[in-house]
DNA sequence: TAAATTGGAGTTATCGGTAACGCAAATCAT
DNA sequence: ATGATTTGCGTTACCGATAACTCCAATTTA
């Protein structure tokens, strides 16, 4: 491997020379820049940034970690994050926990040992807080997004959950719905629980008695078995006129068994929910959702964190940022009065 | 930060004892074993993945370069890369270039400062090829992914594009398609090429003749600006039947031209593309696709990757695994014999 | 013209680890 | 009992870069 020592042998420099010439600091004469960059180019050099890093203590690397990579809200909410990373001069790794917890801490294993500035995370649930409170030891800066987790005050980019779920509901009851459900992300997810009480509030509003059967709770995540999903369909009994989804992954997944029952939307049952479809809503613009602004997560996450180890020191109070969900009306809902 | 030498000390023992502790190598009694390990555990103890990998000259890191994060194609790809990954105690960190050289370009930077061991890349494409010539240069292993890059020899996972475009119109022909066109990505991308190719071909063998103005070529990444596609569309005369789809991203960016002038698919036209929608053809399966095994791109790839990097000198001659593509029938096609 | 300043570059120590070697004490073989 | 091994751990050097300091020569100032 080309070494800054190769450079200066053969530049006939010493090696902090070279380092000068690099990072364009101290004092060269652009007789000696010139030589040096010209040896650079020839030899190929590749700064190595880990003795870099060793050396300054830091990495100008940031992490995010998302827990589902084939949701399109969080790949908008990354293209977010990488635009405002790649603005400020940072460079964005990203992680999947894939909504495990193990797989989250093996990416926490990554993200100390590699020593990176600082963490965009959306955690998979309230069980993270040790790996945030990791973070907090080790004096990594991060910033939460989509979940809080009780425990800890950090920065945080947070959807208006509760409010979302009540207009999903209010948009039902509208439509004269009265027997409305929710299949939900787990409660130990801070935005299920929003979700929920968002739920139980409006039904409340509407005059509609709470059915605890017609709530199910299971990850936010894809199933690789549907079989649990479906049996709590099954279960239901009368069959609700409606489905709330706590997100867009759970609306999918029970729209494929609705229709395996053989179900049309909306014309036998209604579906609402969380998240938009990404660039497919565009194609077939069918579900009535409450979107939010995806891009905008990573993108204010992001430059929270970066003002966040930019300042260090005089960072100031926590901050919370809540961004409003828009209901986007469109045709899974039927409508049952005349 | 807590460093080896911190445990050393208050341990009563050599840096060099601790560091045998953290690795499991060399000979230590027990005593001294489990002494070190309460002292690691007492003060937070983290290895310092930079210093060691700057001794070691390996960070058992791997980089996955995708060109579009939000293409259903490339995340189901992320996961069976990450899997694999995993499964071979590499940790794997992401990359998201746009179809973009110069964010490529950026990324290529990261992965040369960044010293990582492997690189698994989906090339924006043929422009890459300086990009690839870096990596061969500095000797870090790569594999390419659903992109061949003339010029360069490597090993490679690709999906059978032109038997795939074949396919595709053969199923228009068959039902009774004359009038077919071709959105298609850049013909500076293999992939784009083959399937134009595969297009070309089977309208020979199937006695229709080619137009050229029939033939649209843009970026398979989505765009910001639709205008040129739709003033393709409005230059079309007479109207074809039937659109052909170079992925996913282009059917729905055409879907969503087409219908903003009125027209129904596939009652007045006919669209077919490929890729399928990961798990959004579950809730609106009407596009016939050609779907190709995209995790097994991820998973195939990394695993060559992983086996070149394990056996480095004697690796053995380049490998190039060809993926079939399934053609799955829906409702987009227009059945115009009797 | 002598003293003070400044420009240009080299030296040394260090970041946090690990490899290779060395060496005393404990264990083994004869 | 004594030499040969083995065990357990320490020393030293180095990975590739940068900060802080030093030093000489050229230039400016008094």
């Amino acid at each position: 491997m080309v070494t800054i020592y190769d450079i200066a042998a053969k530049a006939n420099v010493s090696a902090m020379t070279v380092s000068r010439v690099i990072n364009n600091t101290g004092r060269i004469s652009e007789k000696t820049k010139a030589k040096v960059k010209k040896v650079m180019e020839e030899m190929n050099y590749v700064p190595n940034q880990m003795a870099r890093s060793l050396v300054l203590q830091q990495t100008r690397i940031l992490f995010l970690l998302i827990t589902d990579i084939t949701n399109p809200f969080y790949t908008t909410l990354s293209r977010g994050a990488e635009d405002a990373a790649t603005k400020n001069g940072y460079r964005l790794l990203f992680g999947n926990s894939d909504e495990n917890l193990e797989k989250e801490a093996g990416y926490m294993n990554t993200i100390l040992t590699t020593r990176v500035d600082g963490v965009l995370i959306a955690p998979t649930g309230d069980p993270s807080l040790p790996h945030l409170e990791q973070l907090r030891l080790h004096n990594i800066p991060f910033v939460l997004l989509d979940r809080e987790v009780p425990g800890i005050e950090c920065d945080i980019v947070l959807g208006d959950s509760k409010e979302g779920a009540r207009q999903l509901v209010d948009q039902l009851a509208s439509q004269g719905h009265q027997h409305i459900a929710l299949v939900n992300g787990s409660s130990s997810v801070s935005s299920a629980r929003m979700r929920r009480l968002g739920y139980e509030e409006a039904l409340k509003l509407n005059g509609l008695p709470l059915h605890e059967e017609r709530v199910f709770e299971t990850s936010f995540g894809p199933r690789s078995d549907l079989t649990e999903l479906d049996a709590w369909i099954s279960s239901l009994d009368p069959m609700p006129s409606a489905i709330v989804a706590g997100n867009n992954v759970l609306a999918v997944e029970v729209i494929g068994l609705l229709r395996k029952r053989g179900l049309r939307i909306p014309d036998d049952i209604s579906i609402v929910c969380f998240d938009d479809f990404g660039p497919y809503s565009e194609i077939d613009p069918f579900i009535t959702v409450v979107a939010q602004q995806a891009y905008q997560f990573g993108y204010m996450g992001m430059q929270m964190l970066i003002d966040r180890i930019q300042n260090r020191e005089d960072a100031g109070p926590w901050k919370k940022i809540v961004l409003p969900a828009e209901l986007v009306v469109r045709s899974s809902v039927k409508r049952l009065l005349d």
